[in-house]
DNA sequence: GCAATCAACTAACGCGCGTAACTTAGATCA
DNA sequence: TGATCTAAGTTACGCGCGTTAGTTGATTGC
């Protein structure tokens, strides 16, 4: 039996020269015939010979050597902490994938490592990871959040072309991305005045984050454009744990104000959601029967496994993430930056708890 | 106010000659200094001249250009198709981790677009994200499923360091690392067997999958080590999803065999004890008072967020990650690995469902 | 007093490639 | 027929750096 372990290719270091000299050419026609430079003339002839060497060779171009005669890189760094967060990490997808469409690499630098540094040290680790990214010469960087907050980035990410995903910086200087949590949470609240409800209940997350007030706006926006009087004892804000949501659901399930307990309940994140089921079902109620509930942020392993599947609002982090990447893309290509901080929306994913 | 959005280094371009001149010595010397060769001498007063020139201008060595010089890279490829399933993303942390610790880069290459494309087509796509890795010249490459499988590796892999994780090729010609599913069944059975239960039933997954047989088989060493007959009647396979596990768990409470219904209940994954859970309160029982679970694969979403909270075997995902990173740098350093599979043991995690 | 040693460097080459500037043979044109 | 132009290439340089093979002046050994 033949050695199969080893085409041609295998040898390391086949380069355009060999390419070059078995085509019976310089290896700049190589190099040109590659890289189908239009000023250049080829005849039909030789790039075909070209080609046919290449193939038989089995010559890889040497990406980093293109880079440095090139001077200027393929890769774009994503530093981010989110590498851990089951959450939000479809935001690396989105950008691996729209990275990889527009055949760029991402150099991925997590940020995160061991549990519980103090902040300072985080502060550094991000630094050191933005320093490193600069040393591959990336021709970007992109920087992405667990979770939607503004931030303080190191200073020396502002060196070269930066977008930031699923946060923002407090000056407000760097593009962004963030996702639109009032018209996601004005699309929900929507979604619940359409099946009838008129009480419906609001658990929020700690009020000072972007993510509760906006989904706080979205939830009066939905009620204002509905004529519905918003009853400031149908709002109450929890932990964000499905303990959180349980308790404050009982809250609300237990208080009978002027006009009697929810008759639907809008969740400010999943996890609560999960855990304002089981304070219903303790009550004796059925979902979406007696009370119909909507989450928020589509965590695909509560949402997708509540009995009744639960309806919610997903955070767009793929799209972002895809963003992050064509936006970078014109950034690097110069292109002035029309918003400096795009929404991209939440839509609604209708399950069976409505 | 000055102007402060650049330092000396933004102007892009501080190379090792502008080091050198500034510092008044040859590039070499330079060179010689930031590499730290011990076999070359300087004194330590230049070394400090020149210490001091890297920090006024900024100086950021060129990653590319040293690969391209010295004919090796800091960077490991790792090819996937989990970038996308948050249940095995902490695979990649744990490389990712390792890898910064070794000061070495993690190129990913995601293998997963959109839906459900048809197997050839996934393979063309694993071949190209190899092809692309090797284009950058990575120095070995890490394969890594989102569950534990036989897999087929396009085979330009092997033209370069590879191994595999949470998989193995059918073959068994590739080093990789893979979660000790036995020892964990066998962990979980006997925590059970310690609270005293004799009659635990086993709702397990689709028998074929390496997952399953392996806690299978832990679930009968343990019973066997205590001294309990296994009964064919506690044992039940599910579909792999809550739903599935809900089935499964009324069918074994249902069950009034030759002892009565088991008093636990081992869930080949998290998904089905989740299922399990809810069977278990609509039986009128309470956990663990009633009947005790166990779940498989610390799903933290699911396991960190019942009620109560899941006791269960967690899959070692970033250890297998960090080996994975550690076996190829002894690959990659020419050392010849000692074991062909390693194993990585899984863990329980006691919560409060047992 | 002179060869041998050594500390402290430097000159020069090449890694694989992009690219501007040049060459050459044939075609075109007045 | 000589000047001009173009197609089809090639020569040569440099990207930033690692590394080998020197070089130079001072010190040592006898």
């Amino acid at each position: 039996m033949a050695n199969r372990t080893t085409p041609a290719s295998a040898q390391r270091g086949v380069t355009m020269a060999d390419v070059a000299r078995h085509a019976g050419v310089s290896r700049t026609a190589v190099s040109f015939v590659l890289s189908s430079r239009e000023t250049a003339s080829i005849s039909e002839d030789t790039k075909h010979r070209i080609l046919e060497a290449v193939q038989t060779l089995g010559y890889r171009p040497n990406a980093g050597a293109r880079a440095l005669a090139s001077q200027r890189s393929d890769w774009y760094g994503l530093v981010t902490e989110i590498v851990t967060a089951p959450f939000a990490v479809n935001i690396i997808k989105g950008a691996q994938d729209q990275a990889w469409l527009d055949k760029r690499f991402l150099l991925i630098a997590s940020t995160e490592q061991g549990g519980g540094r103090p902040d300072s040290e985080h502060a550094g680790m991000e630094e050191a990871a933005v320093e490193k990214l600069l040393e591959q010469r990336v021709a970007g960087i992109l920087y992405a959040a667990t979770w939607h907050r503004a931030v303080s980035v190191p200073e020396i990410i502002r060196e070269i072309p930066t977008v930031l995903i699923n946060c923002f910086d407090a000056e407000g200087t760097l593009p962004s991305i963030v996702p639109d949590e009032r018209g996601g949470g004005r699309r929900a609240t929507e979604r619940l005045l359409a099946a009838g409800h008129r009480r419906i209940g609001f658990i929020n997350l700690d009020p000072d984050i972007p993510a509760a007030v906006g989904r706080l706006e979205g939830y009066y926006d939905a009620l204002a454009t509905a004529g519905v009087a918003p009853d400031p004892g149908l709002i109450v804000s929890g932990h964000a744990t499905a303990d959180g949501g349980y308790t404050a659901a009982r809250e609300l399930l237990d208080r009978s104000g002027k006009a009697g307990r929810p008759t639907a309940l809008f969740c400010a994140n999943d996890r609560m959601a999960m855990g304002a089921y089981d304070a219903i079902k303790e009550h004796g109620l059925a979902i979406p029967h007696d009370i119909a509930v909507i989450g928020f942020d589509n965590q695909e392993l509560i949402a997708a496994y509540l009995r009744p599947k639960l309806t919610t609002v997903a955070l767009p982090f793929e799209e972002m993430g895809a963003l992050g990447v064509q936006t970078l893309a014109s950034l690097t290509a110069g292109q002035p930056i029309t918003a400096h901080q795009q929404m991209v929306d939440c839509p609604l994913l209708e399950r069976f708890s409505v």
